[in-house]
DNA sequence: TGTACATCAGTGAACGCGCGTTCACTGATGTAC
DNA sequence: TGTACATCAGTGAACGCGCGTTCACTGATGTAC
């Protein structure tokens, strides 16, 4: 079930040969059990009680557990920027101001987030910087620069409206960047802690409501 | 050494008994690891070697530790409520308007949060919502309540605001008062992620612009 | 002021279970000639 | 088309360590009379 839904391209190219459904199927599992259980609340022998395969079978896909955690995240962060990706080409599709093109994003992205069955999983990142100790440099370096890359995709559109629209407030483009990560995964927060999924997809809704005063003034 | 900083209050009042000094002294270096590794990932034998005590001398302290979670977010909670009500009673104090006083608060909160010497530490409330398969039905309900709380206190505090400064925009002042956990809880993840203690401020006052926007118009 | 008893704040040893990891092995499928 | 070999996708058993929990016990401090 789930395998998450949010992320999901929009059409698969190639079929998976079996090992590779295998690994697929072993992380959507791992990803549906570290976002409700933490990582080290995580055992394998559940993951392979669900995948219906041997401990054995595991270690054949994964050296060891910290190549799990570093797999899921990797795996985390392609499925985002495919969903961005997807939901800026559609945005500029139908309307060449950035702006504009920026706001229909946000609700594209809103009614994305809206239309998911069981509400947002949560988001890995955020899941793992609360778990940093447990995991390699390497891992909490992926991390990071899973934020860093939002913060320059938002920048970047940031840069452009507001060339064309000089801000109403004084306002950091990076930091006004960072608060669509923000207010997404406080989002995700509210939604998960409160058991209402409209939580999330409305805050990505007043953020654009704020984007929309900043450079519009309405 | 930590002991968060962000939540201790003005000053203490009452001593503690030699027990209670050590009952916090493991609340404490709990915080620090769950905050760090996960509550599964922080195991009891390592909190007992930084404490200095013995494993029965924890359970002399906790039955069990679903009650060391338990004793963890209410203190968590308590905290925070500590530290919003000194906020508040300060903005209050400086300016009787509702919506320079909200203002005033956002400063003041911003303010205390660059002061933090290390940062935020990071949520609880967040934390457990990425693990609440962890832990029981009472602490998924206190750590829910917890997030209620808040958007109750800064929703009474929007429709003081509104009732004097028609919104500029069509807003539920729920979602906006929700917006305040989000942007926080969102903006310690940056930090924490990014190690730049400043992003968490940063956001905060980000939210107060918005406010201000909102109402003000400027 | 002294004694008896209760409570506080722990100690020390043992428990069994679940954890991640290793190792030698194997049947099925793919590739070269 | 048949055979030899390599790679794929695992199996099965064993490993030792660390985990949370239990239990009987104990010295120090507080309280009643």
């Amino acid at each position: 079930m789930s395998s998450n839904g949010v992320s999901n391209p929009p059409m698969r190219i190639r079929t998976l040969s079996k090992g590779e459904q295998t690994r697929e199927r072993i992380l959507d599992l791992a990803q549906d059990a570290v976002l409700h259980k933490g990582f080290a609340g995580t055992s394998l022998d559940e993951l392979i009680a669900a995948a219906g395969i041997t401990k054995s079978g595991f270690f054949y896909h994964f050296r060891d557990k910290n190549e799990l955690a570093k797999a899921l995240l990797e795996r985390y962060l392609a499925q985002e920027e495919e969903l961005f990706d997807a939901l800026f080409k559609r945005a500029d599709e139908l309307n060449e101001d950035p702006l504009h093109g920026f706001l229909i994003f946000l609700k594209l992205l809103a009614d994305t987030l809206a239309d998911l069955p069981n509400g947002h999983p949560g988001c890995m990142v955020a899941s793992y910087c609360y778990q940093d100790h447990l995991f390699s440099q390497e891992v909490r370096a992926l991390n990071a620069r899973g934020i860093m890359a939002w913060r320059a995709r938002f920048r970047a559109r940031l840069d452009r409206i507001a060339a064309l629209y000089p801000p109403r407030i004084d306002v950091d483009l990076d930091a006004l960047a960072d608060m669509l990560s923000a207010v997404a995964d406080g989002g995700i927060i509210l939604s998960k802690s409160l058991r209402d999924p409209r939580l999330l997809p409305q805050q990505v809704m007043l953020y654009r409501s704020f984007v929309r005063l900043a450079f519009l003034g309405n």
